[in-house]
DNA sequence: CCTCCTTGTGGAATCGATTACATGGAATTG
DNA sequence: CAATTCCATGTAATCGATTCCACAAGGAGG
C-alpha cells in the first residue's frame, strides 16, 4: 500500500508539497498540484488515516454505545446516526453493551482507546466508571433517549424523547375504550427511561381518576422473556388487568405471546399497548398501538449536539415529543363502531 | 491523557521500559515492572491505540459491511459476528450498506483508510471497484451470506448457508398441504442469494412435477415495499398462486401486508413462507413458517475464516444447512389434524 | 584476574502523516 | 536598481507508540 513518500517520489516533489495538495492548501502552483494529483491517481494512494489521526489528534470518529442491536428502536437510532455523521464526514463506530453493564464498559474503554473525537451513549446502566472517567477527561460526551446522572456527568447534554404527552393520550384512549383496570410492564429501574415511563403512566392514570395498583406493576427488564414473566403474573391475578402497557416493544412482544398462549385474544380479553413503535407492529394480529418517538430525528439532533461539542460548540439537551400511533390492539379505533 | 513518557517520568524510567512492561516483554526486573504498572495505575494511563496501530502495521479490528442494518437477520449476523471478534480481542467496525452499491463502496473505503485488518462483506451488488481494489491490494477478505464474482475475487472464502435441503423441505411441505400454483418473490438478480433461492425452489419444485410459471417469478429488491408490489402484482392474475415464497424476511411481511389489505386470509387464501427467520414470525397472524440460517455459527465461522488469514493462515468456504421451521402460514401442521 | 555471557535498561530510528520555519526566486515598489 | 514582499517549495520536528542496538553491571568459567 503506497504512503505518502511513494507518491512524492513520483511526482517529483517532497512529501510537504503532497500533504498540501491533499489538504488543499492554497499555495501550491497550479501545474504541481496536477503532477501530484496524478501520481495519487497512478499508484491508487490513499492517506492513511491512523497516520493523520496521530499528527492532528483527531479522528473524525464518534463512538456510538447503545444498549441492545437487537432492539429495532436501537438499531434504527445506530442508523439514523450513521447517516447524520457521514453528511459530516464522521464515521460511527458501534458498541452493543447487550444491556450488561461490563460490556458498556468494554466498548467505552476501546472507543477511548482508539481516540475517538466524541461518545453517543444510551447508558445501560447507572455505576458505569469507565463512563464517569470519560467525562472527566473531557471526552466530548452526549446521552441519547436514557442518560444517567454522576458527579462530572452533570454538563453532559441529553437527547431524549419526552413520552409524557403521548402516555397520557395513550390513557386518554385506553380510558375511552371503557379499560379500567390498567398494569404495565416497567423496564429496569436503574434506566431513567424505565423509571420515567412507570411515573408518566401513574400520573396520567390518576388525571382520568385511576389508580394504578402495585399489583399491576410488573419489572421487566426490556427483554422479550421479561414481558412474558411479567403478563403471565398479571393474568394470574384474581383480577387480573383489562389493558396491558409495555414500557418497550420486546416486551409487548413477550406479553403478546402469553396472552395468546393462554387461548385470550387481544384486545377483548386483554388491551396490550406498547413504548417505540416498530414496523412489525403493524403486521401482528392484532396490529399494535404504540407511542412512537421521532428516531430519525433523534440521531440527527444528537449528532449535531455531540459534533457541536466536538467541534468547541457549546451543545445543549434536546428533548423531543413521542406521539402515540393508534392501532387495534386497545379496541376498535373512535370512528370506526357503527 | 497522559502518553506514554509521562508513565515513564513518573516511574524514573525509560519509554522503551514502560512498552515493555505493556507489552509483556520477559526481561524486565520485578521491583521496575512494579514501579511502571504502579505509575500506569496512578496516571489513569490506558495506551494509544493509533500510534501503536501506526508503529506496528496492525489495528486489530475488522470491518463488517453489511447489506441493510433494519433488516433483523443482518443484525443478529452482525450481533454474532461482534461476539465472535471479541473472544479473540477484535474489535469490529460495522458499514450499512443499505443495498446501495455507492454507499457499499464509501464504507469499503473509509475501512482501508483506516487500515482494518480484515474485510467481512455480504456485498449488494456485482460491480464493485473498491472491493476488487481491496482484494488486489491483498487485504485479508471473506464473504458471508452473499458473494460476487470478479478477478481476484475467487481466492475470497465463502461463509454461507446452503437453502436448497430447507428449500426442498419447504416444497414438500407446501404439496403435502395441497398447495400447486406457487410463486416466488425473488431477490435482486445481482446478489447470488437473490438467484439461488429461485433456482433451488424451481428445481425442487419440479422433482415435485409442479412448474415455476414465469408469471409466478416476481422481482424484488429485499425491502418490504417490493414484497407488497409483486404480491399485489401475483393476486391480480387470472390464476393467483395458492402459496408464496418470499425470498427474505422483509419481503414476506410485504407481502402479508398486502394479502391482508385485500381481505384476504394467510393460510387459507394464499400460503406464505419466506426465507430467514426472525423473532417476530412467532408472533404474526398467523405465525410464519421460514426457512432458519444458523446466523450464530454463519457470523463465528466468518471471523474464524478472516483472523485465519489475518494471522497469516489458510481460510476455506463454508457452507452450512438451513433449516425448515413450520409454522401455521401454509396450513395446518401435519400431525395437528383430528 | 581477565574474558565472556547474561540480564536489564536506555538511546534512537521508525511508522505516515502535518506543519512551522527556512529558502530561493520572482514580482513589486520607491 | 536595490530593497522588500510574496509565492512555491523543501527541511525537519512532531504525534505516541515499538523495537533494534548499544552498553553497563554482575556472574561464571578458565
Amino acid at each position: 500500500m503506497p504512503a505518502i513518500k511513494d507518491v512524492a517520489r513520483r511526482a517529483g516533489v517532497s512529501v510537504a508539497t503532497v500533504s498540501r495538495v491533499l489538504n488543499d492548501h492554497p499555495s501550491v502552483r497550479t501545474d504541481t498540484r496536477e503532477r501530484v494529483l496524478a501520481a495519487v491517481a497512478d499508484l491508487g494512494y490513499r492517506p492513511n488515516a491512523v497516520a493523520r489521526s496521530l499528527r492532528t489528534d483527531q479522528t473524525r470518529t464518534l463512538g456510538l454505545v447503545i444498549s441492545d442491536v437487537l432492539n429495532p428502536f436501537f438499531t434504527e437510532l445506530a442508523r439514523s446516526v450513521e447517516d447524520a455523521a457521514r453528511e459530516l464526514d464522521y464515521s460511527v463506530i458501534i458498541g452493543n453493551a447487550d444491556e450488561r453493564p461490563d460490556l458498556q464498559d468494554h466498548h467505552v474503554r476501546t472507543l477511548m482507546d482508539r481516540r475517538i473525537d466524541g461518545l453517543l451513549v444510551s447508558p445501560t446502566d447507572g455505576g458505569s466508571p469507565m463512563m464517569l472517567a470519560a467525562a472527566r477527561a473531557g471526552t466530548p460526551m452526549v446521552f441519547v433517549d436514557r442518560w444517567i446522572e454522576g458527579e462530572g456527568l452533570d454538563r453532559v447534554p441529553v437527547i431524549r424523547t419526552d413520552g409524557r404527552g403521548a402516555i397520557r393520550a395513550l390513557v386518554a384512549h385506553l380510558c375511552a375504550l371503557g379499560h379500567r383496570r390498567v398494569a404495565i410492564i416497567a423496564g429496569p429501574a436503574a434506566t431513567t427511561t424505565g423509571r420515567e415511563r412507570v411515573d408518566a403512566f401513574r400520573s396520567a392514570l390518576a388525571e382520568f381518576g385511576l389508580e394504578l395498583h402495585e399489583d399491576h406493576i410488573g419489572q421487566g427488564d426490556f427483554q422479550a422473556d421479561s414481558g412474558r414473566r411479567v403478563t403471565a403474573r398479571f393474568l394470574d391475578l384474581p383480577h387480573p388487568p383489562d389493558a396491558i402497557f409495555a414500557a418497550d416493544n420486546l416486551m409487548a412482544l413477550g406479553a403478546m405471546d402469553e396472552i395468546r398462549a393462554r387461548g385470550l385474544r387481544v384486545p377483548d380479553g386483554v388491551a396490550l399497548a406498547a413504548f417505540d413503535d416498530i414496523p412489525w407492529f403493524v403486521h401482528t394480529d392484532p396490529p399494535i398501538t404504540a407511542i412512537a418517538q421521532p428516531t430519525g430525528a433523534l440521531g440527527h439532533a444528537a449528532v449535531r449536539a455531540l459534533i457541536d461539542l466536538v467541534e468547541g460548540r457549546p451543545a445543549e439537551s434536546v428533548t423531543l415529543s413521542a406521539r402515540l400511533v393508534t392501532r387495534r390492539s386497545c379496541g376498535e379505533p373512535e370512528g370506526s363502531k357503527p
